[in-house]
DNA sequence: CTGTTAGCGCTTTCAA
DNA sequence: TTGAAAGCGCTAACAG
């Protein structure tokens, strides 16, 4: 019913709330058999101890925050596995705030964190964040920040990424081996260095293939959904249709799918697409996608690992520890390989 | 840097603690030229109380706890998305738990959440849970608990659910009216209720439309993923293969398609298949899987409510108050309607 | 309207 | 090896 506490078992043992507070942390101090008492009637009583008054007297909540764009997206969902997976391990718990793309709500995120809510805080850009302000004065106050993915460029902190630069490469060049002669290259929030690393890959493989770089090709989507659709009919419509399609990310991908299907093109005969993607699914159902896989999980486990390196302060790290995790190409359609 | 704390806030103004604490929150007590230059100086200053002071003082946290199995699963990420918005509206924080699908780790986190960690507990069961005993524990220790999609049948509480027999017995009415006449039912642990429920609409369906019922083609896929493969393909390629599957969850319907593909059997033409999904991608890339959406988002906000609602003590809500979202038919191959 | 005071439950000096 | 006491930062009686 109501929760036990220290000062109970104190009495009932009649001992100190002091003592019984060591003995449970197994301080050296204590007397083993007074321990053993301790520990037995602890149980007994399924005492827990109240995280709130610990985190209070301690500054430290064994809590951290996961902040990310959006959640129902493989990709996400895979590495809030990863960091959820590790924290339990470690004996952290983990806060969730979604900033569903906006700007303003990742600002109210971090300003709401600035109070010792959590020890860390793990992010990943929303597309439209520009400024990063607001995450410099959580670092200011001594929470450690580590990005994933989608990480500030011009931010001294922790980062973890993939090799985005050369994944677009390998994605262009599967097309091009493939037959694309016209490729694509449908891009997010160009705010978004992965956006550029993804563009660079891009580039480079049709420059060492030889072919043309038309600037409308390149087709930067960080409109609405309808605004996206709108474009990728007018590229599929024109008279310089693509023959291949690079998508950044999966749901342009899944757009592209839609409007060539209401364009009576077929894929993978007519164009052919790759993406960036996580969601296993859709290349099981159909064999015509191949996907760049980002390593979401491990990319997740690693953030966290960074993070709670830094917060128990075991190793010296520097603060612009980077890792980069190689994605995979995952080829299932033999006709494209 | 360091944080700012009520007292410096008092001293800085010449006003004792509570003064400030008061003006803070807004209390009519304190006169409007005070509350004006307290909230000036919070403002400069940026102020942020410290929440865990607060909640040891109150014995209330403002956070949440969401318990589910699995996260890289559009319907539990949907279902995030959906408790997350209300929580934040509401100025709640949500803490996240994976049970992966084990009863033990679920257990862990409820014993770990009985020290009022959190104010309130959304949970949606994992497939092997029977004995609900952890989590009755919480909610004698006054923390309430909403159930969603995956309830426990015998527990006095808030639930959340979609309607599992009705669309169980429309999913399989589908089948029969493409066309099918051997139509099997996967399902995942028969320990959870809405298992039960989905198999009683499918039952219902083949009486109404007097097919036969054949145990075997009920599968039970509460196994590993191997096995569950095994039982599949032991299913295709008996003589009495099925030409129409209802899938109780996304990964069986995924599952079958890999077997059918493995066994030369083609989608829809020999199989038509079926599934409760929240997956919009799956069934936009292969038009031939017809799915059964759950209102997953929906189910979060509703869950997320109905908890609040009991934490903010509005209403007088009924213990075993019940809420049903009605699951959409999601047709997107005319050849099956 | 404002101040004083007594805790919330735990950790941690400092003393014994 | 144990206990007494102070205090983390905030809230809420109770007094004025």
């Amino acid at each position: 019913m109501n929760a036990v506490n220290l000062k109970q078992l104190a009495q009932e043992l009649n001992l100190s709330v002091s003592t019984v507070s060591r003995a449970l942390r197994d301080s050296w101090e204590i007397s083993t058999p007074t321990k053993q008492r301790v520990f037995d009637l602890a149980k007994r009583m399924n005492f827990q101890p109240n995280p709130y008054a610990s985190s209070l007297r301690k500054h430290r909540s064994r809590t951290i925050a996961v902040v990310i764009p959006e959640v129902a997206n493989n990709f996400f969902a895979l590495a809030i596995k990863g960091i959820e997976t590790v924290a339990r391990e470690k004996g952290y718990h983990v806060l969730i705030y979604l900033t569903n793309e906006e700007v303003a709500e990742e600002m109210a995120v971090a300003s709401s964190l600035q109070n010792g809510r959590v020890d860390g805080v793990i992010v990943s850009l929303c597309g439209s964040t520009q400024d990063t302000r607001h995450l410099m004065e959580l670092q200011q106050r001594n929470i450690p920040l580590v990005f994933f993915d989608r990480v500030a460029d011009n931010f001294i902190a922790p980062k973890v990424t993939t090799n985005d630069c050369e994944s677009g490469y390998v994605a262009t060049e599967h097309l091009v081996q493939a037959g694309c002669r016209r490729i694509a290259h449908l891009t997010i929030s160009m705010s978004l260095s992965i956006s550029h690393r993804r563009q660079e890959g891009y580039v480079n493989a049709l420059r060492r293939w030889e072919l043309p770089e038309d600037p409308g090709m390149v087709v930067h989507c960080d409109g609405g959904e309808e605004e996206t659709y709108r474009m990728l009919k007018e590229l599929f419509m024109s008279d310089r249709r693509p023959d291949g399609v690079f998508a950044s990310v999966e749901k342009l991908a899944v757009m592209t799918y839609h409007v060539c299907r209401e364009l009576g093109l077929r894929i993978p005969e007519d164009v052919k697409v790759i993406s960036f993607s996580n969601l296993v699914t859709a290349s099981l159902l159909n064999p015509s996608l191949t996907t760049i896989a980002q390593p979401a999980y491990d990319m997740g486990k690693e953030a966290a690992t960074m993070l709670f390196r830094r917060l128990e302060k075991k190793y010296i790290v520097l603060p612009d520890d980077q890792v980069m995790l190689p994605a995979k190409l995952e080829v299932r359609n033999s006709t494209m390989g």
